[in-house]
DNA sequence: TACCAAAATGAATTTAATTCATTTAAAATG
DNA sequence: CATTTTAAATGAATTAAATTCATTTTGGTA
């Protein structure tokens, strides 16, 4: 056995399994998880149904394996659709408007997210990939001082997935398109979160040393204006 | 036909429905909405399979059925948890702490929400009455004017139950309960916005938390200067 | 009590996922 | 290159469960 050999004939493998995806996503998106039949998805595969099942313990991992490829494409154009360069502002931002368009986009996928895990169990890995982007996102923030130290990354990120994709169903329902305004509030909403403390409504009063790191912050800020595009 | 003998007739159709739907509400918690067999259903509450299908139209319908009245339930359970007496901010608390427990209390319900509605069709009816409490809390809120105007109910809408759903479901993968500082986070975020003002403020001497609020006020303004994108 | 219509039953039907004995294709062997 | 071995593919048969429907039972009415 060639290693040559070995390799086409993963080759051919992939391929296979790609168009079977390929087959599912499609139907799977137009007809919703129950409405899709694997006798369908096989024929539009060009393979026989048993075929799918070689590839696929079962439907629901089929499904499985279409989310997870459309989670991980999502998590490659995140990357790229954010400017490493840029401020934390501006780079959740860059991600939310990313974001949002996609969910949109792809809504019937999306929804289809919920079909693939199990009850209450885990994420699919590939979205927990994606949620990293946001944690990278803050972290960095973070780490150059434009967010304090103990700004609630696991809060925040709930909001700000949450809010998106109820927003997304929102307007969905009412047959708009996506709507720069819902990342812009939701950016001004964490902006002005951007002081609170942990625990409480009554945050504790701001020692010198809060304040002075607030100034420095306002300093950083203040110098990245003019460059900031 | 008498109307007490009519009457009775109906009691007893609308008890064997509630037993339907007891039993469907168990079966689906338990065994999520493929997992649950009309034949256990149907077992559950003591009738035939066939009989199911006089009430409901079909397993999807009966999940409508279990769905609906869920969530009609927790609007009731909503509106006694809130003091009509009390200011915005607090009934915004007291409902999103009432939505918060009973979300994570009833998740596998919750869950089997997104199963009830086909597609990307419209909310269940009783899920759009529930929201409307959230929609009350706000226009009263404007009218009394302890909010502006201007408010974005809509956008808040979607803050508040995107955050507080997403919110439950990482506590219930993390294996936690009932976590107060998710609401506290999520009103200050929305007290901090400006779109809220807490009921009670005292005109003191500027204390440094007074001036740390200017520092970002400051920073707010600064931010929305000249490139904000 | 006898009758009728509504309600209930559960065996039969239908639909679609999943399995598996068989065939076909590809790789290794000599 | 012919032969053997192994892997991949097939699709008819099986299975599981939702749904239907011909038949029976029940409750109300005259």
């Amino acid at each position: 056995m060639s290693s040559t050999a070995r390799n086409t004939t993963r080759e051919r493998l992939e391929a296979k399994d790609s168009a079977i995806l390929d087959a599912a996503e499609g139907i799977f998106a137009q007809a919703g998880f129950d409405g899709a039949k694997i006798a369908d998805i096989a024929r539009a595969a060009s393979v026989a149904e048993g075929t799918v099942y070689l590839y696929y313990k079962n439907k629901r991992d089929l499904l499985a394996g279409v989310i997870g490829r459309f989670w991980s494409q999502l998590t490659l154009g995140a990357e790229a659709a954010i400017n490493k360069e840029a401020g934390t502002l501006d780079q959740l931002e860059q991600f939310g408007r990313y974001h949002l368009q996609s969910i949109l986009n792809q809504f019937d996928l999306v929804s289809l997210t919920y079909r693939a895990q199990p009850q209450q169990a885990q994420d699919l890995d590939q979205v927990r990939e994606y949620v990293k982007v946001f944690d990278r996102i803050m972290k960095q923030g973070v780490d150059r001082g434009e967010l304090p130290p103990h700004t609630p990354v696991g809060h925040l990120r709930d909001v700000f997935f949450g809010t998106l994709e109820f927003s997304s169903r929102t307007l969905k329902l009412r047959g708009r398109s996506y709507d720069h305004s819902v990342v812009t509030n939701l950016l001004s909403l964490i902006v002005a979160q951007d002081h609170v403390k942990p625990a409480s409504l009554e945050a504790t009063t701001p020692s010198n040393q809060d304040l002075m790191q607030k100034l420095e912050s306002i300093q950083r800020q203040l110098k990245q204006l003019p460059s900031a595009k």
